[in-house]
DNA sequence: ACAAAAGTGTTTTGGGTACACCCATGT
DNA sequence: ACATGGGTGTACCCAAAACACTTTTGT
C-alpha cells in the first residue's frame, strides 16, 4: 500500500514487496484528458532530496505489477488511484526494457533507490483516455498535474520517450477505432468532435467536408437536445451508439479526414 | 546455456538462473517465413513425459530475458538460435500477462515445472519476418517445424492466442510499413510480391490495378535482370531501395490495395 | 443591431475498380 | 505449335477537397 501510492517509500519490507509484486515488471501510464479544447496528460510531481538539495521532477504515474494481476489490472489500478475513476479505457502500446533505463540520471536514480527492490525494471507502456469533466476534483491526488500535451516538460527516466510513443500510438489508433468518444463527454456537438480531432492532429478541417463525412456514421445519434447558455445559435447534441457501431462496422472502416 | 536452448532443462541452478535471467519475464516469437507462395511459422516440437506417457506438443520459440538484455536483444538471440540468422526483422506487438497462462493445462505445466524458477511469467510477444531461402538448413535446430500459417495446430500455453495476435498485427503493419521486403528475396518479380500480399491477406488482386499502384513506388527499382529457367516470358526482377523509401515517404503512405 | 458560432450544396479532381488481349520463352 | 505466366490501357464511379452564405441565439 505504501508502494501503491508511490508516496511513502520503503514502508514495507523487501520480502513483503516481493510476495505481492513482480519486482522487475511495472506499468507506466500516459493518462490523456480532454477538456475545453485542450489535450492534457497527467504527470506526478516528485521531490527528491539529494546532497542537501531537494530536486523537483515530473514522472508518469506507474506501479509494479502484482503477482495476481494482469497488466490491464495494474493499469486500471493506477487509473483508479490517480483519477478516482473506474472503467476507463486503457491500452498497452509498447514495452520499454533498456537495462539502464532507471540509471541514466543521478537524481532519478535517487528516487528509485529507497523504493525499488530490483534496479532492473522492465515497464509496459499504457495510454488511457478520459474526459476531464468526469473527474471529481476532490478525488485528485496531491502532486498530480495535467500538463498540456504539447508542452510536456522533462520527465524522469525514459518517460518522455514513453509519452511520445503513447501520443503517436494514440493518433494512429484514433484513425481506426472509435476512441474519440472516450475523450468526449457523453453528449457532444459536432464542432466539439471536430475540434478534438484538430487538437490531436494539430491541423484544421473544412467544416462542411467534415460533417458530410461523419454524417455517414450511423452510430452517431442526433439527440433532441441542444446547447444552452451560449450566445449564438445553440448546436445540436449527439451521442455515440456502440451497439450500432459494432453491427455496422466494416472491415476497413477508417476515421481519417 | 541449458536454458537458452530450451532443450536441457534444469542443468543450471536456480541461483545461477536468477543471476543471469529475469525469472518472470520472457519473449515468445512468431517467426514467419515465406517461400514458394506459402507463409509459414516456426514451431518447436516438445516431448513431455507425464504419468508414464510421452506427450507430443508444439510451442512458439521463446526464452527468458537476460538481465543485461533489452527485449529486442532477447528476440534476436532467439532468432539466431532457431534459424542461425542475424539481423532479422523483429517487432514486439503485445504483452501476455494472465497469471494462469502457464497453468491452464496439466501437460503444459509439466513442461514448465523442471525449467522455470517462477511460475508467474509475463511474456512479450514478438513477430519476426524472413525469407526461407536465406536459411541454411544445416543450421536449423532439431525439433523445429515450419507449419503453414493457415493450418497451425494446437500450441502450448497461450501460444495460439499469441500467434493469432501476431498474424493480425503483421497484416496490419504490412499495410503501412515496407515489411513485404523482409519476406521476399532481395531480387523479386512483381508477381511474387503480389502473390505474397494475396497469401497474407487471403484474397486476390487485379494484376493491372496492382501494378499501377506499385509502379508509383519510386523505391521499387526495376533491374536489368530477368528470371531464368522458366518456360514462359521471363519476368523482370526488382529490388527495394530503402534510402529512396525513407526520403520520399509521405506522412500517410499506405500499401493498401 | 451586432457578434458569434451553427448549419447547409455544388463543382472539380484524382484514385479505385472493372475489364481483355498480345508477348516472350521452354518444351 | 502450344502452354504458361508477363506485361499493358481505358472508361466509369465515387470520394476527397475547395469554397460562401444564411440562421439562431445572447447581449
Amino acid at each position: 500500500m505504501a508502494i501503491e501510492s508511490e508516496s511513502n517509500p520503503n514502508r514495507i519490507s523487501q520480502e513483503a514487496f516481493e510476495r505481492e509484486f513482480l519486482p522487475t515488471l511495472s506499468v507506466d501510464c500516459a493518462i490523456f484528458g480532454y477538456d475545453d479544447n485542450n489535450l492534457r496528460v497527467l504527470v506526478r510531481r516528485e521531490y527528491i532530496p539529494l546532497d542537501g538539495d531537494v530536486h523537483l521532477e515530473w514522472k508518469l504515474p506507474g506501479n509494479h505489477v502484482k503477482r495476481t494481476e494482469t497488466i490491464y489490472d495494474t493499469a486500471a489500478r493506477i487509473l483508479k488511484e490517480q483519477t478516482g475513476l473506474e472503467n476507463i479505457y486503457v491500452k498497452q502500446f509498447s514495452v520499454f526494457s533498456d537495462p539502464e533505463r532507471l540509471k541514466r540520471n543521478l537524481v532519478d536514480y535517487e528516487w528509485v533507490r529507497p523504493r525499488i527492490v530490483d534496479d532492473r525494471v522492465v515497464t509496459v507502456g499504457f495510454y488511457s483516455l478520459l474526459n476531464m469533466n468526469d473527474i471529481d476534483n476532490s478525488m485528485l491526488i496531491e502532486d498530480a498535474n495535467w500538463m498540456n500535451a504539447y508542452e510536456v516538460e522533462r520527465l524522469m527516466f525514459d518517460h518522455n520517450e514513453i509519452f511520445e510513443e503513447a501520443f503517436k500510438k494514440l493518433r494512429n489508433d484514433l484513425l481506426h477505432d472509435p476512441l474519440v468518444f472516450e475523450l468526449l463527454p457523453e453528449k457532444f456537438t459536432l464542432t466539439q468532435m471536430q475540434k478534438l480531432y484538430e487538437t490531436i492532429f494539430n491541423t484544421n478541417y473544412d467544416k462542411r467536408n467534415y460533417r458530410r463525412k461523419i454524417n455517414k456514421m450511423e452510430y452517431l445519434i442526433p439527440l433532441d437536445e441542444f446547447q444552452t447558455g451560449v450566445s449564438h445559435k445553440p448546436a445540436r447534441l449527439y451521442s455515440f451508439n456502440r451497439d450500432i457501431y459494432e453491427e455496422t462496422r466494416t472491415e476497413r472502416f477508417d476515421f481519417r479526414m
